[in-house]
DNA sequence: CGAGTAGTTGACATCTCTCAATGCCGGTGG
DNA sequence: CCACCGGCATTGAGAGATGTCAACTACTCG
């Protein structure tokens, strides 16, 4: 299903230099004992695949909120998996406005986009005080050597990229306002349950303009929208802090279409 | 990036056997002889690499006007590539209606998204008569043997397709109906030069309704649109027949958010 | 304390959707 | 051959959702 790209956007770009070198930590990680280990990569694996994983031992990196882990343009080297923090990644319109793509929370991975032309199509900013393991690609699917199965993970993670967007074309392209900002919300719920924190109370990182550009709508009818989903009784709104009060209203809202 | 698919959806699918085995056509083909060589799977391969593709010969199969290549959740298999034809892909909202991800012409692969979880997860119809070539995914990825390059070329072909769906979901959050309109003609037309056709002037294989559903609007307003862009005399619209009177205004209309 | 940022809310404009009528075309059957 | 039908496209009128612009508040940071 390639190639139905947008035509002739031609994003002008200034050649730049790619961003400076990583400040490599000198910390390094070894992922067999990451506290992560069952949500990021080595996820599913084990014996001899988890063991060439561990001799790779990947460097982390710290991105302070506010700054970018590699910008639209930059050479792709690195696979980034969060560790910590969150990151958003988006792509400048022709216009200078940003349309978010993403939210990156820990366990999840980074920078999948770069693979098919050697450099990032989108920039990917910390929202927070971040830290991530840099995967260099290259050793990546150079030492998976015999079996591919580092291979087979890599594919199926960005399979797996291509369902989610999929997803959320579907999202933006014919739901409105309160469904979209619920599917939001409850994807957000469930990936912080997954990692053992509360689905029911959190804190969003981002904020109302990025939440409406990742949904496409203001930030003005994101604010309505969660005073609406208050007057409802779905959820308590305080700023950034969310809870969650009625988890089933707030799937119903989402699946209003299911009759 | 995986992850922020949407949540609770839960597609309550009712389990049902796969579509029928392909009834395969005893036609093969090979890939260093077919005159898509260069846009398809193939592309940028040569050597020892594109002989052993070649020992492959990949099955064809035809698949009449609007019957479907294969249907969400049926198990993966095969990556299909385009031979002639149109086909589109398809996903169902909870409340039956479709949702349209995606068409595609001749040189053009299908099926990526089956990857991450060893099912399709969407549906591919062809809008015409249409055949393909059915790729056996484990052969591709067992088969490359030491040097992966098969791999890395599947690799960058999925990478493409998240790009691709990046910049629909930028189309879909963010334009509006004259922009989303424009993106897609001048997308066909760039498509339909690459494959030597003309780009000025061509024939749309699918419905208002199914251009609407891909770009996120209804068919009225694809229709409306079709009128506005041939009133600026940007084209000329006879149903399905499309003619490109002024590519460059075309361009500006889809640009209008430069500067 | 003042300036700047983020969020909320209101009033109004506008775009797109919805519903409905009509036209066009190709196929089918009398 | 013609009438009728169904599917697709076009067009109009009105409604509704979301965007735009603007005011105001609460907080944070110098």
């Amino acid at each position: 299903m390639p190639a139905v790209s947008l035509p002739a956007v031609a994003p002008v770009r200034v050649l730049r230099e790619d961003a400076p070198p990583p400040p490599a930590t000198a910390s390094k990680t070894q992922c067999s004992s990451c506290h992560l280990r069952d949500l990021c990569l080595p996820c599913g694996m084990a014996g001899a695949d988890l063991d060439r994983l561990d001799s790779m031992r990947f460097a982390r990196r710290k991105v302070k909120a506010g700054e970018t882990l590699y910008r639209e343009g930059d050479r792709f080297q690195f696979i980034h998996a969060v560790r910590s923090g969150t990151l958003k990644s988006s792509l400048m319109l022709a216009d200078g406005r940003e349309q978010v793509s993403g939210f990156h929370i820990a366990g999840e991975l980074v920078g999948l986009d770069g693979v098919a032309q050697g450099r990032h199509a989108s920039a990917t900013t910390a929202l927070e005080d971040t830290e991530v393991c840099a995967i260099p690609y290259a050793h990546l699917t150079s030492l998976s050597g015999g079996a591919s199965v580092m291979q087979h993970v890599i594919s199926r993670l960005m399979s797996r990229e291509i369902l989610r967007e999929g997803k959320l074309m579907m999202l933006l392209g014919s739901m409105n306002a309160e469904e979209r900002l619920a599917a939001f919300v409850l994807n957000l719920s469930q990936r912080f349950g997954a990692r053992g924190y509360s689905d029911r109370e959190f804190h969003l990182r981002m904020s109302r303009a990025e939440i409406g550009s990742y949904l496409g709508m203001t930030l003005e009818t994101v604010s309505r929208t969660f005073t609406a989903f208050q007057q409802q009784r779905l959820l308590e709104v305080d700023k950034r802090h969310i809870r969650i009060t009625d988890l089933e209203g707030l799937k119903d809202r989402f699946e209003v279409r299911v009759h």
